[in-house]
DNA sequence: TAGATTGTTAATCGATTAACAATC
DNA sequence: TAGATTGTTAATCGATTAACAATC
């Protein structure tokens, strides 16, 4: 199975779009249904169907029961993953209950901040550590995947303790270019960046048309 | 001038850079010094600076003054861009401040909710106003770029609120797929699915190496 | 000068879409 | 059956990179 970032985020899509969803006319959706419901092609639909082994039905279109349930076997780890939030500021306890409101497979387990306040004070339950422990909460808590909601400045030595800890996927939503190993998975989210581009287009709009 | 998201992207990543950087050895940087710094190759450095007309000295490099000069010139909007927060929740708030925190040409002009304690409680001196509002404020403010930060039932109908109010730029912190006209730019940033995209990789490392 | 770097075209790579046979 | 849809290969499109001449 070879399946690029972009179909990956689409089935995640798919799937969320779909539980939400109050069946139309029965449990089945035509491809190019669904990719109106996204702004995407139905060839484009069909295609990342195809890519996971889904098959349809030329009569009905795809099972929803079926489409969600083998997108879940694509990309969910079974046992989920146990998610550390690092830097509790407003970003930290922000993504932690909307991450927390979404009942998924995704198990905040932790948070860390260096602000004496922060520490030992729950956020929407989750307990919350000093970062001068993350290394062995990281190990005790298994935890796979963390966010970094931290200062620019402690960015880059908070990622090198984390990847030592053996964290393996990062969501940053600092403006900091990190440098990890490539055995890392790194997802950057640049607010800053993201709004200059808006920026721009907005002023040329002919560009996005 | 055609400009690619992607370009426009970097361009304001080099800029943030540079703009915190303390000059190596004079005020010049290579490009293949600039492209180690962001995991680029310096050949994709040298030709978005082609895009925007800047040139380089061959036996120096760029002049870093002159690149974040020429920068600003392509991507800002010179009078800067007034920018409403819709959905005061914490992550509305954090939001708020991450962007005031960052001098920049975005300037918070408003927030909105439907949460009467929230209204006219100022966070980080930004006022809040109720939803109902929406359209004399944005108009009154000049808003042109609406950051949204909703819950998901909300999304659709506050975004065609803010779209006939005469916003032209959408960040979309919600996880619904927003309807917007084509003359709006929108940008989408999907917290879940980027933590499911982090997840799948690194169930299979093999893939992002 | 020799060596390193810039500027730019052409080739390549990856992702999307067009086309169409197969199927219900 | 006719009509609509699925499944899949081939063509296309867009972005990155290789190659290399020009320049300091």
């Amino acid at each position: 199975m070879d399946l690029s970032p972009r179909t990956i985020e689409r089935l995640s899509k798919y799937r969320r779009l779909l539980e939400k969803y109050k069946k139309p006319d029965g449990d089945y959706i035509f491809s190019h249904h669904l990719a109106r419901l996204l702004d995407l092609t139905s060839v484009q639909v069909r295609r990342d169907l195809m890519l996971i082994g889904l098959t349809g039905n030329q009569r009905k279109g795809y099972n929803i029961r079926e489409l969600i349930q083998i997108i879940g076997k694509t990309i969910d780890e079974e046992q989920g993953h146990n998610i550390a939030i690092v830097g509790m500021g407003n970003l930290g306890r922000a993504v932690t209950r909307f991450i927390r409101k979404n009942k998924t497979k995704m198990n905040i387990v932790a948070g860390f901040d260096i602000d004496p306040v922060k520490i030992s004070e729950e956020v929407d339950g989750v307990p919350c550590y000093h970062v001068s422990t993350i290394r062995s909460y990281i190990k005790k808590l298994s935890v796979d995947i963390a966010v970094l909601t931290t200062s620019a400045d402690a960015a880059q030595d908070i990622t090198d303790l984390l990847v030592n800890s053996g964290v393996r996927g990062l969501l940053n939503f600092t403006s900091v270019h990190l440098d990890v190993p490539s055995r890392v998975y790194l997802k950057d989210y640049d607010i800053m960046t993201s709004l200059e581009e808006i920026g721009f287009f907005i002023k040329h709009p002919e560009k996005s048309i």
